[in-house]
RNA sequence: GCCGAAGUAGCUCAGUGGUAGAGCGCGGCCCUGAAAAGGCCGGCGUGGGGGGUCCGAUUCCCUCCUUCGGCA
C-alpha cells in the first residue's frame, strides 16, 4: 500500500492557504509549502503567507526558512520537500504540498537530475562573455556540444543557454543527457492533485483585492525594512519590491505601484495556469463567487 | 464665440495617395539548480461621422461632432 501525498496548487489568490488548513484537519496532514518566496524570513505580506494563527493550528514547513540575502533554488527546495515529506508519513501523517510554483510541483513528483552542477563562477563567466560578445555565440557554442539542448532552447533565452553551458563545462556531459534521468515520487506514492481554478476576471478581480488589502496590511513599511539589508537575486524577485522600491524613489505614486503589482501579479498568475494545464494528472476545483473554504475543502476531501 | 492642436488597436502613440504598425495591455505557449524568474508566438482595427477629388483616401479638400490648450 502506497503512501499517500495530496497537493493543492493553483494561480495566486484562488485560497489555497485557508482550504489547505481546512483539508489538514479532517486528514490529520501536515502542510508543506510548495511555493518559491514563502520560504524567505520577513517577506511576510508581500508573499501572502498564511497568518501565524493558521500555522499554529496546523504544522507548516518550508515556510520562513531562510533569511533573504540567501539565494535559494528548486534543488535545494526539493531536498527539503522530499525530507519533510518522508518525515511526515512516518508520524503517519497525509503529507500536504500547498503552492503555487510549478516547477517545484514538477520537480517532486518527476524528479531532477542530481548532480552537484551549480557553479558561480563558471556562471559569471558565461554572463560576461553574453555581455561582451553577445548570446548568439554562446548559442553556438551550445549547437556544437549539444545539439539536442541548443535546439530546444531559444537563441534569446539567455539564462537557459547559460546554464546548459555551465552544466557542460563543470559536468562535460550535455545537459539533454542529464536531464533525462531524473526520478521523482509519482510513482512512489500514491499522489494526488488539485489545481484550484475559477474565471479569469474573478481571479483578477481577487489579485486586485488582496494587493489592496497588502497595501493596508503594511506593505511599504515590510519592503522598507527589507531593503535595509542585502537581498539576493532570487528573493529579489518577489512581486513587489521592486515595484515599491521604485516608488519610494519616486519613480510613480503609491496608486501606480499598487496597479504594476496586481498587473504583474495577474500576468504571473496567468503563467501558472499554463503550468498546470499542462499536467494531465491534475485534478480541477473550479470556484465559483461564493464558495466558502470549508466547502471546497469538503469537495475535495470526497475525492480522496 | 474666435484662434490653435488633436481624434488610428483596450491604453499611449508612429506612419503612409495603393484598406495600417510599435510599446504596454490582452490571449496562448515553453520551462530540469534564479521559476513570483526567464523566453517564444498571436493584431485583437467600421483609421470620429458625412460628403468631395482621385482608378484608388487612413493619408488631400469641405463640413459636422468630440477633446485639449489659448483668447475673449
Amino acid at each position: 500500500m502506497k503512501q499517500k501525498i495530496v497537493f493543492i496548487v493553483g494561480p495566486t489568490a484562488t485560497g489555497k492557504t485557508d482550504i489547505a488548513v481546512r483539508l489538514a484537519k479532517k486528514i490529520s496532514g501536515e502542510i508543506i509549502s510548495c511555493d518559491s518566496m514563502q520560504i524567505y524570513k520577513g517577506m511576510d505580506i508581500i508573499t501572502s503567507k498564511p497568518s501565524p494563527v493558521l500555522m499554529r493550528k496546523i504544522p507548516h514547513y518550508l515556510i520562513d526558512i531562510i533569511s533573504p540575502d540567501k539565494e535559494y533554488n528548486v534543488s535545494q527546495f526539493r531536498k527539503a520537500a522530499v525530507k519533510k515529506i518522508r518525515e511526515a508519513s512516518l508520524k503517519g501523517r497525509i503529507p500536504l504540498l500547498v503552492g503555487g510554483t510549478g516547477l517545484y510541483m514538477s520537480v517532486l513528483l518527476d524528479g531532477i537530475f542530481n548532480i552537484k552542477t551549480e557553479n558561480k563562477n563558471t556562471r559569471r563567466k558565461l554572463y560576461n562573455e553574453a555581455c561582451k560578445f553577445g548570446r548568439a555565440r554562446l548559442h553556438d557554442r551550445l549547437k556544437e556540444i549539444d545539439p539536442a539542448a541548443a535546439l530546444k532552447i531559444h537563441p534569446n533565452d539567455t539564462k537557459r543557454i547559460i546554464r546548459a553551458l555551465e552544466v557542460y563545462e563543470v559536468t562535460g556531459k550535455p545537459i539533454s543527457e542529464l536531464q533525462k534521468h531524473r526520478v521523482g515520487l509519482w510513482s512512489k506514492y500514491d499522489v494526488k492533485i488539485f489545481c484550484l481554478n475559477m474565471n479569469r476576471d474573478e481571479l483578477n478581480r481577487r489579485i486586485e483585492k488582496r494587493v489592496g488589502r497588502m497595501f493596508k496590511s503594511g506593505l511599504v513599511k515590510e519592503v522598507k525594512k527589507l531593503l535595509k539589508n542585502k537581498i539576493s537575486r532570487t528573493a529579489s524577485c518577489a512581486i513587489g519590491l521592486k515595484e515599491i522600491r521604485d516608488y519610494l524613489k519616486g519613480g510613480y505614486d503609491l496608486e501606480a505601484a499598487k496597479q504594476l503589482i496586481a498587473r504583474n501579479t495577474c500576468l504571473y498568475a496567468k503563467r501558472q495556469l499554463t503550468w498546470f494545464r499542462k499536467d494531465k494528472r491534475i485534478e480541477w476545483v473550479n470556484i465559483k463567487p461564493g464558495d466558502k473554504p470549508q466547502q471546497i475543502a469538503r469537495q475535495i476531501f470526497n475525492k480522496l
